[in-house]
DNA sequence: GCCATTCGTCGAAGCGCTTCGACTCGAAGG
DNA sequence: CCTTCGAGTCGAAGCGCTTCGACGAATGGC
């Protein structure tokens, strides 16, 4: 193995020198620079991490603790831990991956091991047992969702609020007068996953405020609750000619569903979804939709660590605009039908 | 923060006496052992990464390579990565997230700063760049897939060649005698995804063993391509009954296209899939599968990882049997048509 | 009852790096 | 011309842990 003491010698310096080379804290002749630069490349000499570790009391490394239990969207994720990963190595650290299930005890164990500098914890519920941990512990961190008590903390999510709005706005330009939300299961809400209930919040104060009759209800992600709920739905309101679907596995069979009751899209009915891209693209009838920013949340969120580390001040809340692209499931509602 | 001396101090013992109770590499009174351990919980002592890893020369993370480009089915990446994270804190270590674009350099570097002790390399292709250097790291290693030349190279898999067999073997044992194979997508193949092949290999021998008629066909995962794909099979091959599915997302749109094309599952087309349990319990109709045992491919892949960092010996391939599941997509054949 | 072990513990020497103070040298300032 | 200063470099002191050899005490064999 090759140290830093070899390097030194073969350019002549002393390894603190290669060190100031490194990691720029000094000023250093141009010659000298490039003599240790060259000698570095020939011996293909890395600093060994531990040591690293040790002496300047910094990692690089961050944790990113995910939810490797199912539910929530998969390649959502996989983009989020992709653009993570990637943004980290361009500031040159590495990301060490928790589970969810490590829990409270996962994170204090690699902040107090001094494994971690910093924590990206995903899928934050409104009463995050975490939340208070996170406050306490010496590390930055940024949360990827906000609970309901998020003062002292970095959050950054889409701006599911917004999103409703934005999902109503498009079907009340399009003429709609009756429309209704269709999210997550009923468990997702229970459980206090903020998003659902902000982007309900957001639809609902959107539809009050354009005069339009709304509906939220929940739906399962299975043929059968698909179907009942959109047969309650149409008998409750047979004027409905727009819906919201915030529910990515149940997309397609409320689709389905819809058009089994006799409802063709676009036609009679405009669907907007939120959901990936990708999804909405593919689906039989591309479906126009906000999407989830998972590379961008990602990619954020590594800055803010970043900048953090660094003591530079970070917004408390950052939240994402949403985004929304017309695709074949929208149209003007029939006129005078 | 506190250390080793803190410990010791309290426990009246020197710090050596409290590295030996952790580790367990000499053996120390009960007496000591109970005063050093109750010291230890009353300080809340978390041993210092760096300076464990320094000192010992081991960093107890192991990397994880994923290919965070989508396109293998990412439910099954999950339910691997979980199964790497759970398995690996079971024996004491963390896992480092690295993404397939950073390719060898990014294994190098990993194993000569000493940040990692053993490498997991996913999705590895028959004719892997990745597997010389692998070969001549310090570091053990574990691969998911069989490169073409696998020698000096512990690999694990589905063994594929078996899933073929047994694909083949239900359906001819239920009396079919013209089968198809509709695997993945042409690029697959060119890529050289040993998977893919082997599947096919197994499912060619077999037919020809039992005497059976059968095809083979690459199959895109689009509504257009699975509708043509299953059109030309069914012109070339009227008395075909048997197909066996080793294409996640094309399952749900080839199933589709038998049934526009007239052919009824199981009444006139036996379905056996090669997919993850949880595709084929939902589909439309549950089909008959071969599961992809990834929670056991990465909990198996970690065994070997540790075995092999405690010099223990470990096979250098390791092939899980395949495990046929019936559900609802396979039937006898219609004895007399 | 004496020597040879074994058991349990300690002290000290690193592991490879960063960082702080100190030092030298040449340029700038009075 | 002497002082002052900053740029550039070095040496040494750790960072917190593991591990090796050594040592005293207890044990067992003969």
């Amino acid at each position: 193995m090759v140290k830093i003491t070899d390097v030194a010698r073969r350019a002549g310096v002393s390894p603190s020198t290669v060190s100031y080379v490194l990691s720029g804290k000094r000023s250093i002749s141009a010659a000298t620079q490039r003599r240790v630069e060259a000698s570095i490349r020939e011996l293909g000499y890395r600093p060994h991490a531990g040591a690293r570790a040790l002496a300047s009391s910094r990692s690089n490394v961050l944790a990113l603790v995910m939810p490797l239990r199912s539910g929530i969207h998969l390649p959502v994720q996989m983009q989020f831990a992709g653009a993570v990963a990637t943004t980290a190595r361009g500031h040159d650290h590495d990301v060490l991956l928790l589970t969810q299930e490590e829990g409270e005890d996962g994170l204090r164990r690699v902040a107090d091991s001094a494994l971690v500098d910093a924590l990206i914890v995903m899928d934050v519920q409104l009463r995050d047992a975490r939340a208070p941990l996170l406050r306490a512990l010496p590390l930055p961190s940024v949360l990827i969702g906000f609970p309901a008590e998020a003062d002292g903390l970095t959050c950054i999510d889409l701006d599911f609020t917004a999103t409703g709005e934005t999902c109503v706005s498009h079907l009340a330009q399009l003429g709609h007068r009756c429309v209704a939300l269709l999210g997550s299961p009923p468990e997702v809400y229970a459980r206090g996953t903020g998003f659902a209930q902000r982007t309900a919040a957001g639809f609902t104060a959107a539809a009050r405020r354009y005069g339009m009759t709304s509906t939220v209800l929940p739906c399962e992600p299975t043929r059968a609750a698909a179907r009942e709920t959109v047969d309650r739905l149409l008998h409750d309101h047979p004027d409905l000619t727009g819906a919201v679907v915030h529910n990515e596995p149940a997309l397609p069979l409320l689709t389905e569903a819809f058009q089994q009751a006799g409802m063709r899209v676009p036609e009679d009915l405009s669907l907007v979804a939120v959901c990936p891209d990708e999804l909405a693209e593919n689906a039989a009838v591309p479906v126009t939709s906000v999407a989830i920013p998972a590379a961008e949340v990602g990619e954020r969120a590594v800055e803010l660590l970043m900048a953090k580390l660094n003591d530079r001040p970070v917004p408390d809340a950052t939240l994402l605009p949403p985004v929304l692209t017309r695709r074949a499931s929208t149209a003007p509602r029939a006129s005078a039908s």
